[in-house]
DNA sequence: ATATTCATGTAACAAGTTACATGATTAG
DNA sequence: CTAATCATGTAACTTGTTACATGAATAT
């Protein structure tokens, strides 16, 4: 039942789009709360129809009616009341620990090419936060940044992404000289 | 579809009931694929109707028949298979990270509880992890146990439990800095 | 006495995934 | 000329969650 207050936590930083919502999202919210295009459209019907989001629907000419949503009081409430819940606990779930886990004398090496994706996918990811990292802080130093206090809460946020990313690559590499010693991870 | 490769990847250590595979799951493949008691009995059945594992019906006079599960050949193959097949990106969903990214001028002790909170279940899930290495090491430095090759996926899988706990821990604190400032890590 | 363990299951529902459809516009 | 972008949506399906039910056995 959490989409939802992932989606009103992005709609935080202003009035957005079904579909430019799923862009922020996958800049910001996503690191922490995945969702596809097509459960944010869902989502933000129901927080109409719920009246959590107020909507302009502005008319276009030789596009679809762009229809914009905000929050309204209701929909603020509803976030305050969410942090104010239990949290529930965290899941990770992810394929290549699955086959890790199923590590054996005959497909290590197999283990070791998806690693290796994997690894190269999250090089890519953490070059992205990074990026992320150093537009939010826009030439401040982190301090500087977080006792300003504004955006301080995504910033964190990012901070857990960044740190994982950088745990993954550091696991991978331990993975890797596990299941294919000698081949170093320059190797692609 | 992997919660399938979860159970069979479980199956790996030996036959189990849907009862026992469930608190197996919750002391090895749960950190990275968790599953409910439920989701496992349907996938059993799944499993079985499939023809992927094979089954024992064991006679109890007092209580429910027992199903034992065990892989067949073409379990293993399927597992094979998966291992071959591309790897899905992992994905993080966190309740916890949704309300730090709604962190504002008015919920800021609110979330500073919340993280409290969740830093002790944190603490306590890493104890747990920690014993579960130290039984698998049994003594040998980790260098032995791996060399020796048993058992060396679910290890792995398991020191990046552990690293995702100790991770967790630290940003917890860097949040607490931030949104509780004065107060220290070690108030409860 | 009471709670927990053993061992299974059904059912309803919520959330997430995948595929498809429309159709003009702009960028390469 | 082609691919990507803008902007919406439907539908079918698979997964995951929550609640409930049974009923003896054992542990506190």
């Amino acid at each position: 039942m959490a989409l939802r207050h992932a989606v009103l936590t992005a709609l935080l930083a202003g009035e957005s789009t079904g579909y430019d919502l799923s862009k922020r999202f996958d800049a910001s919210v996503a690191n922490f709360w995945p969702a596809s295009q097509q459960q944010i459209y869902r989502e933000l019907d129901r927080l109409h129809r719920e009246e959590l989001l107020e909507v302009t629907v502005v008319e276009q000419e030789k596009r679809p009616n762009k229809r914009v949503f905000r929050l309204n009081e209701r929909g603020r409430g509803e976030l305050a009341g969410f942090i104010r819940e239990e949290t529930k606990p965290a899941t990770v779930r992810d394929d290549l620990l699955v086959k890790v886990a199923a590590l054996n004398d005959d497909n290590g090496t197999e283990i070791a090419a998806a690693i290796r994706r994997r690894r190269s996918s999250a090089e890519e990811k953490l070059v992205l936060y990074e990026h992320l990292q150093a537009a939010a802080l826009d030439g401040s130093t982190e301090t500087e940044f977080l006792e300003r206090g504004h955006g301080a809460g995504l910033y964190l946020a990012l901070k857990r992404g960044l740190s994982f990313e950088r745990e993954n690559l550091r696991w991978y590499d331990e993975v890797l000289a596990v299941v294919a010693p000698g081949a170093t991870s320059a190797d692609q």
